[in-house]
DNA sequence: TGTACATCAGTGAACGCGCGTTCACTGATGTAC
DNA sequence: TGTACATCAGTGAACGCGCGTTCACTGATGTAC
């Protein structure tokens, strides 16, 4: 019987999908004890091939994580554009939700998060890594620059500047308050809260206004 | 000759002052590799002693981890609080100095940052690092206190919010844009300056005015 | 349709290495009297 | 002041372990004719 290498490719050769599978374990032991405590090794054993197998997939551990990283951040672009969705159904509702993505980001795939912004990888380690990151800040700016369209002319702040704040602030809140892992700092309000309220006073700041009941 | 135990102790048994070599190397060792590449081996061969010598001073290799993060903490509280000047010349100016003395931290000293904010120590690891952390976090809030306090009292929104958004911008800043290290982003403007800014309309936000031109 | 060959994903044994930690020890320093 | 003893920081050899990576290989799948 023969398939089609375009259907699907369910079953490949031996394994299937090894690729796939490294990188589903990879992320669980990264999960478990962070993007340096992860082992070629481990992730041969817990996916059942010998520990060459995955030499045909990747060049090298480093190359695995890299891959998981901008894997990550494609993912994470997803997220942040699904919550964007166009500026619907208004500018500033919509911008909120792209933070609350980030935070959701963050705590759901604690994981990909780790691969993404704690394994120390330059952020140019490669083409495909840095295009996916700025993929994902895309939207950030473009939520921003949309909202900016909404000020008069001359009181307009730089997009880039704004984006950055936005950026930082909701990474600041992930990493600080909002992670999924033992590291995660207590503090007595959810870190969602915590955006949304930076978020709307950053907003006042720049006269964009809002009908929040303080 | 004798000396006494209390003078100094310069020259103890064999080394001297080994506690200190072995975390001064670790440092160096963080600040090159990160905070999960150094091992207690390389330390030790650093410093120039037999690899059982640290056991003598630390439980093991976790134990000198989270002293670093404690040493750490305690040297980021006392540049905060000698920004911060007890709000001298002037509360904002005082409270700007503080973000930039966040900012400075991180950056010239990565290793002490990394061992801080990306070791995944839990922050309540033991007592001595959860209570240096939270002296740190005294003095961001110390300042926010300050700030609020001129506003008038229908206007003052909760200190411990507000501290924690100056907190997370610090951090986020910091971490995203301006690490001494490989892993930071480049970006068309000083980290200095996107903090500085974000401050400004953030406070502009809660209504604490300010002399600036844009 | 059948056959011979090419491709290539995964094998399994082996390598040299550095790791954390232990142990009984040594020898310099501190102290009791 | 001198002596005998206690303390304890650092030694050095040893351990078992898991690591990343290599290699010649095997055998399932794909393809040319």
């Amino acid at each position: 019987m023969r398939r089609s290498k375009h259907a699907g490719g369910r079953r490949g050769y031996h394994h299937g999908n090894l690729t796939e599978a490294l990188v589903q374990a990879a992320l669980d032991l990264i999960r478990e004890y962070g993007p340096a405590g992860f082992s070629f090794a481990e992730v041969t054993r817990a996916v059942g091939v010998s520990p060459a197998a995955p030499y045909r997939h990747f060049r090298d551990r480093d190359a695995l994580m890299a891959d998981i990283a901008r894997r990550g951040f494609e993912r994470f672009a997803e997220k942040l554009s699904d919550a964007w969705n166009d500026g619907q159904p208004d500018t500033l509702s919509a911008f909120k939700a792209v933070g609350q993505a980030y935070l959701a980001f963050a705590k759901t795939e604690p994981a990909y998060y780790a691969a993404m912004f704690e394994a120390r990888l330059p952020p140019d380690a490669n083409r495909e890594l840095a295009q996916a990151s700025d993929q994902a800040f895309a939207i950030l700016r473009r939520a921003s620059e949309a909202l900016i369209a909404e000020l008069p002319q001359e009181k307009r702040p730089p997009a880039l500047m704004m984006s950055l704040h936005i950026w930082a602030m909701s990474h600041g809140i992930a990493s600080l308050f909002g992670r999924g892992d033992d590291a995660r700092r207590k503090v007595p309000m959810p870190p969602e809260d915590l955006l949304e309220a930076a978020i709307l006073v950053y907003l006042d700041g720049l006269g964009i206004g809002d009908d929040r009941e303080v």
